[in-house]
DNA sequence: AATGAATGAGGTTTCATTCAT
DNA sequence: TATGAATGAAACCTCATTCAT
């Protein structure tokens, strides 16, 4: 048995290997450059090993993904479970989650959003589809839930919580696009003083008595 | 005389056929799928045949994105041109624009995003990128003007006009980046009601008297 | 009568226009940077109009071999004309008239003993094999006389003068050979002091009386 | 470890296949007839696999040069060795070594020359010039070495060894071009005739008493 | 006579994946 | 379990040459 759970163990560990080989070269050359040899040479490994683990290069992506989501998502029922404590501040707390999440690893989150595109979905096997899936929802059911305690506390305006919570993160969506484009558009330096008016303007837009705050 | 214009004309002609080619396969099919056989087939050219009007792949989906945004400024220039006439209405006037320009070619406004990402300008060659980002900041600019217009007038808070655009802009872009991602979050119907939430929601925020609209 | 002379003027200036371009790129961007192309850039014509004047590419590279080759054919009918004057430096003379005719222009000299290979003779359609043979016998023709003439004399050791023809422009052409190569294995100035002991040494092999000189 | 062995083995064999297989490709259609396709295709490998063994195509050809040179350089070294016994017929058993040298493969000799012009060189990535050019350095060290020897002895005449060396390499890289230009000029037949007397030219020139030869 | 447009054929290289060992 | 070797399939791009006008 133990040497079962060892193997399992090293098995695990190897994975997390490529998963984070990854991530590296995605951070470091774009996802253009991510190749299995690449990979294989990051964690170590032969390529053909990669395909002990994982079905293909897609299967990697997709975990690197997940784990990354599963990492949110705690976050995010953390703010849940303590709700009653953040009322006060809820908006903003959401979104510090938000910006952690982005800011633990950006990379992580921009391949999310990569991923995410229709484009790419549709190309990928069912099995992978209903990981990602699976992974979205669960992230979304928590911020519905979070929202959803906002309006019935008279928090945030009166609506749909689904739909705030959309809108909500919407919000935050467009902000890391602006920042994934800064290249092309903007010194990075004005990055944080749009950041911050966009915070002031969404909570002026979204709680019941924004003087309060 | 009538020759040579008949010929520019049939030139441009062919060259509006491959873009939009290029724009059917990316439709279709995604980013990774265009290939410079199929946009020569669609168009009914040889691949060769595409050299002569574009110097490679990545021209002709540059060209794609800046007539794209040629029209797209246009839009806006028309709407600052006629500021006085929109006053009552001017951010419901803008975000009505952005979505022309989006549902024009929803395709081609993904495609400049894409583009638009560090990572994928980094590949370009310079004159590529000169062309990007000319387009870009004709269009940036007209915002800048549009909004500082309703700062001066008072029609939104009081704040630095250009970073209040980015902010408009970013909170469209977030809304299309939930829409690009609809197939794994939610369905499509949603969308709308959606929508219509963050415009209220963002009136709400921006407005300097937002219960007078 | 007089329009069709200048007709024929006109064609012969466009033919040696293509010629000079394609000679031109040899030299600039070397053998496999020579496009059509190119070639009828820099004749200001257009690529289909080169193939009013030349049957392909091939027929231009070899017509700028031959006109070349002419060129250095007089040069030698000369020097057999007045071999009585040259009697008593009749090696040198020739020395020096193979460097005028690699010196006047280099990249053609080296142009032609590229299509002197057998591989890219193989490949020449018949005709124009035939006109670089022909041309080629030419020359080989009065260097065999202008030996011939001072083997008789005495001037050169008693052998064969088409064999001695051949040996002594063999000398020469391992000198060019060599100068050639010269980015990989020497220094530039060095050329000139090699070249001054090759002569030396061959002056001595080949003149009966070396001393004398 | 055998398996290693074994396997490294495999590994050399298959490259030398491959650099064997564009050398026959080299004497049967010429330099522009070498493609990948063609390589593999008598190398018994896909494409693909041909860029396991080499980075690229010139390198494939580089190393055959080198693999050439490298047997040349060690003939010479032999000779250097023995200079004592070679004394008498020192020149003589220079262009001995230089015939074997080109008859081992006059092909690659060929391809050699080719490649050593500067038009070739100048289009190489570095690390392969620099291959080639180390390959190259040590092959005309040895030569000067045995030249030095010649003149310090008084066997030739008295000069820079260097200069001589380069001499009468020349010599030698003469006789080869027309050799290679046969096909236009001459029967082959001839060749051996031009060649004798080429080497007799030679020694009178070069030996300090040619006579007692 | 002259040309813009078009193309067929071909070139090099890349990469995810498989398989024998 | 692990891997070195191998490959099929595809991608982008080039160029000499032809053809309709």
């Amino acid at each position: 048995m133990g040497v079962i759970e060892r193997r399992e163990r090293e098995k695990s560990i190897r994975r997390d290997c490529a998963i984070d080989a990854a991530l590296g070269i995605y951070k470091e050359e774009g996802y253009h450059a991510i190749t299995m040899e690449k990979i294989a040479e990051r964690a170590e490994l032969s390529r053909a090993a990669l395909y002990i683990y994982f079905k293909s290069k897609d299967e990697i992506l997709i975990n690197a993904i997940i784990t990354h989501a599963e990492y949110f998502a705690e976050q995010l029922r953390i703010i849940y479970d303590n709700r009653e404590k953040h009322k006060h501040r809820l908006l903003e707390t959401m979104w510090e989650c938000f910006e952690n999440y982005y800011e633990k690893d950006p990379d992580i989150f921009n391949l999310a959003q990569y991923f995410h595109q229709n484009e790419i979905i549709r190309n990928l096997p069912d099995y992978l589809r209903d990981m990602l899936y699976k992974s979205g929802s669960n992230v979304v059911h928590i911020q519905h839930s979070i929202v959803g305690y906002g309006v019935d506390e008279g928090i945030f305006i009166q609506c749909d919580p689904r739909t705030l919570s959309e809108v909500i993160w919407t919000s935050f969506l467009g902000l890391m696009e602006l920042e994934r484009s800064k290249y092309i558009f903007r010194e990075k330096s004005h990055f944080k003083v749009t950041r911050d008016l966009a915070i002031k303007v969404f909570m002026r837009g979204i709680l019941n008595q924004p003087d309060k705050n």
